[in-house]
DNA sequence: GTGAAAGCGCTAACAC
DNA sequence: GTGTTAGCGCTTTCAC
């Protein structure tokens, strides 16, 4: 008979005794365990049942040294961002592919120091058994914190060229390039350019491809095509009303993301500039010019579903080791042409 | 002199061991608890920064009983929703208001049955102290699940007009009775209005407000005046549209929901009408329509700062206490007249 | 003010 | 196949 303990949760214990077996055999069973008697684990099963047992987390975690649980972490202290689908999609992509294990998704906001600390504690503490990174800022001491304390981590996209914690990212410097290219490739050749902020790796690089596909071709760049934006539509509305200023004879514009090329557009359409006719635009990533209808846009495309499934699977190789070995991932982009006529 | 252990974490033991006192006082320096000689405490604090010892979290919640963590629940399925001011404000009010704490929050969605039951074995499991809720649909069986399980829990909105499980609640009755108030004195007798999805009892009470702000004033709701969308932009300007083509007198509208409210006008706009002098435009919440930046526009607020830290609130009321009592609270909403002139 | 000791509920290794 | 046992690392009495 295991001692009732009226209003505190069962334990293993208490099933174990109910079902007439040991610890160990409730255990196996709650586990899945192979090498139980169909019959005895039906007992188990019915006993579980019966008390409504659910298994303490908490001493699983201490005895099996594992939380069953990783951490994806969003540095961005502005939350409208994770409504653009390139957030939203990864984080549906992580979810969808930790389904088939049994690990829990947390997902845990870090924007000031009090919360990273708070955090890096929790999962110092054992917590999660590992952690994913989103939309970090080059400056952040995160990464490294965690890479200290020997957890393993991957991170999506980089903070430099020489990034060693483990990332996924895309080829942004490559994407950029075919971008061009297909400019150049039309016909165009006055071709401007609306960067990232440029404190931001990813908006190096696509700045890097843009200023490569010129090379080879033997344009040379003038200073004034090139505008900085914040990859915002609002910042690439602007650019684009500077670079028309600037230089009116320019006919062509790769954005660096696509809201900028979106207020690219609208920068045109509002100087009476028609589009893609005068001017052609590409931007990088296709969810606000989804709303053009243009059928001449042309967009380059991250793989985002695979960014999110390569995250998890870099997360869970990491898990197996110790101590952790980093990977680099880049994946390819595409370019997409509406244009069928 | 404690067992050096290589490679694994250092253990409270091992502090005590280092700085020659006990584990009973290491614990009480690590947890703050009064009563300890400032030596001593200076001691431990010497051998735990030499160890670079991080409390063990699993140790810690199988002894203390308890989590230190929220779950903050999202079960919806579209990750757009959450760039939505209301959500995201929302969610960064949670955060904010958890700072003073020391529990870590924990987003997590839940958008499948497989989902559901990992993250109540999560829950149940005692991994978190409580659960929020957000965006909830009628016939979601997670709150009772949890309710069930004891543990405390809060929702944002209720499901029903008799909801047993603790909620925080808009005014949604009477803001929408105020908005159409507003219109009704402001020389307007032809109200229509755009309501959200009726199997959802924020639309239903917002729809409610709206009869009977008319009622009150004596006016009959014509049956061509309600059209039902689904608190986009796009179902706004459809239903629009349909208003417009049945009754071309309506003189103004109320919509049940800022995105509803925006499409309404760009509805209007685009077949020629006055806006707000020909039809007059009332939407709930603001940020879709705080783009338009016509001056005389009209919004019920609600008081989203007020609203996450009202679920910090009772969530931590909650879990002082067994059994769980449950709390509801309505806030009042706002009307915002942007007309100074 | 501090140390010693008794658990918290589970996993995993080992015996049978 | 199944039971037994030794921890996992901490909090919390209870002595002193």
């Amino acid at each position: 008979m295991g001692k009732q303990r009226p209003g505190a949760a069962p334990t293993l214990e208490e099933v174990a005794a109910l079902a007439g077996v040991g610890r160990g055999t409730v255990s196996r069973v709650i586990n899945n365990v192979a090498g139980v008697k169909d019959s005895t684990r039906r007992a188990v099963q019915r006993a579980i049942a019966e008390l409504g047992y659910v298994p303490n987390l908490a001493a699983r975690s201490l005895a099996g040294r594992r939380a069953d649980a990783v951490a994806l972490v969003m540095t961005e202290p502005d939350w409208r961002k994770f409504g653009e689908p390139f957030f939203s999609e990864t984080i549906r992509s992580v979810g969808d592919a930790l389904t088939d294990t049994k690990m829990q998704l947390l997902l845990t906001q870090v924007r000031t120091d009090a919360e990273r600390r708070r955090f890096v504690e929790y999962a110092r503490g054992g917590r999660v058994d590992g952690v994913l990174l989103m939309s970090l800022h080059a400056e952040d001491p995160l990464p490294d914190m965690l890479a200290d304390a020997g957890l393993p981590t991957v991170m999506l996209g980089r903070r430099s060229g020489d990034e060693s914690i483990s990332y996924v990212d895309a080829d942004n410097t490559g994407g950029a390039r075919s971008a061009v290219d297909h400019l150049l490739s039309s016909g165009r050749s006055a071709v401007a350019t609306i960067t990232g902020p440029l404190d931001m790796y990813v908006a190096q690089c696509r700045l890097r491809g843009y200023r490569e596909a010129l090379d080879r071709a033997g344009v040379e760049v003038k200073p004034s095509w090139v505008v900085e934006g914040d990859f915002t539509e609002q910042s690439g509305r602007a650019a684009m009303a500077e670079i028309i200023a600037r230089d009116p004879e320019v006919d062509a514009v790769f954005a660096a993301s696509d809201g900028m090329a979106a207020g690219a557009l609208n920068a045109l359409r509002a100087a009476g500039r028609q589009v893609p006719r005068d001017v052609a635009v590409v931007g990088f990533d296709d969810f606000l010019l989804a709303q053009h209808t243009d059928p001449r846009l042309t967009t380059v495309r991250q793989p985002i579903e695979e960014i999110g499934r390569t995250m998890v699977r870099l997360l869970l190789e990491e898990m197996e080791e110790s101590p952790v070995a980093w990977r680099h991932v880049v994946l390819r982009t595409e370019l997409v042409l509406r244009d069928s006529g």
